[in-house]
RNA sequence: GCCCUGGUGGCGGAAUCGGUAGACGCGUUGGACUUAAAAUCCAAUUGGGGCUCAACCUCAGUGCCAGUUCAAGUCUGGCCCAGGGCACCA
């Protein structure tokens, strides 16, 4: 065995014998029980970042760790490859955004190769090759046929910088989650997926995922934002049959309504307005289009607004209230109009003082009653000025007033949900195309099963402005109605790349099924997946949307599970220097450069060491030395050791060494076993995992360190310790302890070795070490015997030297004693 | 404003049940080896104080203030700060 570690070579040539024997290819059918481990899948936008590959490190060890430990392990790999980055360098170079992304697949492809990550590439999917989009397309009309996709005209979010729609989840800080420009709204006809049909599933089944995070799961509890409460309907007065419906989540203080604000967009706001004020309203909403979401949607802006000249009449106490319009309604939410009291919601207040609006105290603040003219009162109490509800408590007074409602027909107990339906179509080239065709005579038809995949034109000019270049083809749009036979035109929007990437994990399962998505015995054999590891980034966006597919697959038999994850980790970002690594701020390290310099094998090691997986991880230049330092320390170690290694001693048994350092590194060897099994298994936390691979090696060399020559039992223990030190490292540093493995004569590969075994006996020290406390301070530690009884450990504490110049001339009033670990004396 | 995380040496971070605070590493300092350097190895490294020096002793210390307990980084209550998410959502 060669003295100095070479990472270049030995990575090259085991890289080379893994795939040439297909090692980690998965079989379907195993006596074994399954583990999915999966990573999300990159988009191919050139090369691999260190956020890549912490997240495939992270998996791949997970991966390799259930692997060793007698699982039939799922670790597959793919390409998120359709969106709008191929087609932008379409644009710029002048090139085909298939082509660009195939080239970006075929370089990353290489990089994770040398990355040693265990892959089964027989099962890679990729999202824009026509054998994968037909099924995106396939199951776009299952879920058509089954209204779960409709279209609609709407208002939606129009990126102008990409040139089209977005969804409601893609808008962040009214800027587009991609490009960062001003998000605007436009009316337009689009495609929707229903995915409010599926809020209350979505957010009850969160309960179901004890597995992941509770910031993941609140971030999406508040995404669907449920809220309970009542819809009203108020008449009115001057256009006789008309009513405008409200929604709120306080019925409780119908009776302190002073006026009603309607959305500038509220579809009936014409009729509701007076000839009088018809240029006023006219203006106000002209200006509420102009404005942006970001200006209107501003919390701190001065709430403005216009009379409409018409009044409503509170059907409660018989009341009217003028109606307004004021931009601080939202269409899109409730009913798009809201019942306003002043003195118990503190927009309405501001409102109303700003237009001098009446205000009527309806719930009692106990430490300033009847008076709102500070600022409005939201906390809890008692009805007044309610007519027969006077004296109730707040929240009972809800129901009760709903219920009254309800009652005399003019209203009715509501949950509304902050969740909107998913808009799915771009106005895109680089997506799968939306199936369906429309027909003069026959309207709406989707393609037939049999025709499927709806290919992407080749004939398409992406240099064009203004539209997608996909209207550019000659040839795509003009088609035949598949019912009548006659012309028809075929849709030119595309799918948001989010659906694509909302089944891909169900894909892996039975990759290459040419007749169906996959089949449903091994989709039900796979999934749910194990481990799912990713960015928070997609807290919302894919996780949500991968969980209403999973539910709507479901609910079309397509499968039988409701959740597609069961345990989620969400990775930390890599920084560098305390700032997210970025080509703009120029802290990026180059993955390449480090597999160059160090090796894969360091790269790997030093992106699992600092921080636990959850956290951020800040990239070190030093940092990376050390790992690097410590594979060498490590090589040396058993290539120093390689002359005594046998095969046939690694069972030792308990106490039948005779010498106590041999006794004490079989202990260590069996308490690193345990701590790192154990650190694997709970949660991941690879930085201790690590730490103890360095104990552990550093016990070694302390035990070598001290003997002269080896007898036969050395040698038995040494080569304990280093078999083991092997396969502990193996998942982690797969390059090297593959290498060592086969050049101390290992049979097969050490990837295919069982995870080593540790005795609960032995996994401990030989001896104790007695803390010894008074009045809870340390003040001495005792060498004891690991049997000692509790009295014993008594005696001995009370024998200590130390302990007596505590204790001389005082009481003891009480001694705890922690069986094999402490006393504590008590003295007054 | 609401929700979720987190706060421990110069730094990254350790610390199953409440039971030795600071594992392991980085950095720094000193030393060995070397003509020299690299590599490697050894030692020290929370702060204050005591001792001629040292081993050693001692006090304080896990964001702040209280509390529970023989014992609190860990549990309870109240606050402060940082990061992230949501938000004119009626």
């Amino acid at each position: 065995m060669k003295e100095s570690y070479y990472p270049q070579e030995i990575e090259k040539k085991w890289q080379k014998v893994w795939e040439d024997n297909k090692s980690f290819r998965t079989e379907d059918d195993s006596d074994k029980p399954k583990y999915y481990a999966l990573s999300m899948f990159p988009y191919p936008s050139g090369k691999l970042h260190m956020g890549h590959v912490r997240n495939y490190t992270i998996t791949d060890v997970i991966g390799r760790f259930k692997k060793m430990n007698g699982f039939n392990v799922l670790h597959p790999m793919g390409w998120d490859s359709f969106g709008l980055p191929a087609e932008n360098a379409a644009m710029k170079h002048g090139a085909n955004p298939e082509t660009w992304t195939d080239e970006n697949i075929a370089y990353m492809t290489k990089q994770l190769k040398m990355l040693g990550l265990s892959y089964d590439w027989d099962r890679e999917v990729t999202t824009c090759k026509p054998d994968y989009y037909k099924w995106t397309q396939w199951l776009f009309l299952q879920l058509y046929k089954k209204g779960l996709a409709y279209k609609k005209e709407a208002a939606v979010n129009w990126c102008n910088e990409c040139g089209t729609v977005l969804a409601n989840e893609q808008v962040i800080d009214g800027k587009c989650w991609r490009c960062d420009s001003v998000v605007e709204k436009k009316y337009l006809s689009q495609w929707f997926l229903k995915i409010t049909d599926y809020a209350e599933v979505l957010l009850k089944d969160l309960d179901k995922l004890p597995g992941w995070g509770d910031n993941v799961k609140t971030m999406q509890a508040n995404w669907i934002g449920k809220s309970q409460g009542a819809l009203l309907k108020f008449k009115v007065k001057e256009i006789p049959g008309m009513e405008v419906p409200v929604y709120t989540t306080r019925p409780d203080t119908v009776y302190g309504i002073t006026y009603l604000v309607v959305a500038p967009e509220y579809k009936d706001i014409e009729k509701l307005t007076t000839p009088e004020n018809k240029a006023a309203v006219e203006e106000y909403r002209a200006n509420a289009r102009k404005m942006s979401e970001i200006e209107r949607l501003s919390t701190d802006r001065v709430k403005t607004g216009v009379p409409l000249g018409t009044h409503c009449i509170n059907p409660f106490n018989g009341e009217e209230f003028p109606l307004w319009t004021a931009d601080y309604a939202l269409v899109e939410y409730g009913t798009g109009a809201v019942m306003a009291v002043p003195t118990h919601d503190t927009r309405d207040f501001d409102f109303a003082k700003k237009y001098k609006l009446p205000m009527k105290v309806v719930i009692e603040n106990p430490e300033n009653p009847s008076d709102c003219s500070e600022e409005a009162y939201v906390e809890p109490g008692v009805l007044v000025n309610s007519g027969e509800f006077n004296g109730i408590n707040n929240e009972d007074a809800k129901k009760a007033i709903t219920q009254k409602a309800v009652d005399e027909g003019f209203g009715e107990f509501k949950t509304q949900y902050r969740l909107r339906d998913w808009l799915v179509s771009r106005q895109r080239y680089w997506g799968a195309p939306i199936p369906i065709v429309y027909c003069d005579k026959c309207g709406i038809q989707p393609i037939p099963e049999d025709q499927l995949p709806v290919l992407l034109p080749k004939d398409v000019d992406f240099s064009v402005v203004g539209k997608s270049p996909i209207t550019t083809s000659k040839t795509f749009a003009e088609t035949t109605c598949p019912i009548c036979g006659g012309k028809a035109r075929r849709e030119t929007d595309t799918m948001d790349t989010f659906v694509c990437s909302s089944w891909y994990y169900l894909r892996y399962s039975d990759a290459k099924n040419a007749d169906m998505p996959f089949a449903k015995d091994k989709v039900n054999h796979w999934l749910p997946v194990d481990q799912y590891v990713g960015g928070i980034e997609h807290a919302i966006l894919h996780l949500l949307y991968s969980r209403f597919f999973t539910k709507a697959l479901r609910d079309l038999g397509l499968l039988d599970f409701d959740e597609p994850f069961k345990n989620l980790l969400t990775q930390g970002m890599v920084l560098k220097d305390g700032a997210k690594m970025s080509k703009s701020k120029g802290n990026t390290v180059d993955p390449d450069e480090i597999f160059e310099n160090y090796g894969a094998d360091t790269a790997r090691l030093f992106i699992l060491s600092d921080s636990p997986p959850a956290r951020d991880f800040d990239w070190s230049d030093a940092g990376v030395e050390g790992c690097y330092k410590f594979l060498n320390r490590v090589w040396r170690l058993i290539s120093s050791s390689a002359e005594y290694v046998n095969f046939s001693h690694t069972e030792l048994v308990a106490g039948a060494l005779k010498k106590k350092d041999n006794d004490d590194l079989l202990r260590n060897v069996h308490i690193a076993i345990k701590g790192i099994s154990n650190d694997i298994s709970n949660d991941f936390q690879f930085n201790t995992v690590i730490s103890k691979y360095r104990e552990l090696v550093n016990a070694i060399y302390d035990w070598k360190g001290k003997k002269s020559e080896l007898d036969a039992e050395d040698k038995d223990v040494l080569s304990f310790a280093i078999l083991s030190l092997i396969k502990l490292m193996s998942p982690v540093a797969v390059h090297l302890t593959e290498e060592a493995w086969s050049e101390l004569g290992g049979q097969g590969s050490i990837h295919a070795q069982d995870w080593p075994k540790w005795d609960e006996n032995l996994a401990k020290a030989s001896s104790i070490t007695l803390i010894v406390q008074v009045n809870g301070k340390l003040r001495d530690k005792i060498e004891a015997d690991e049997s000692s009884s509790e009295d014993d450990l008594k005696a001995l504490a009370l024998a200590s030297e130390r302990v007596k110049e505590f204790t001389d001339g005082k009481t003891i009033v009480k001694t705890i004693v922690v069986p094999k670990k402490l006393v504590n004396i008590v003295v007054k």
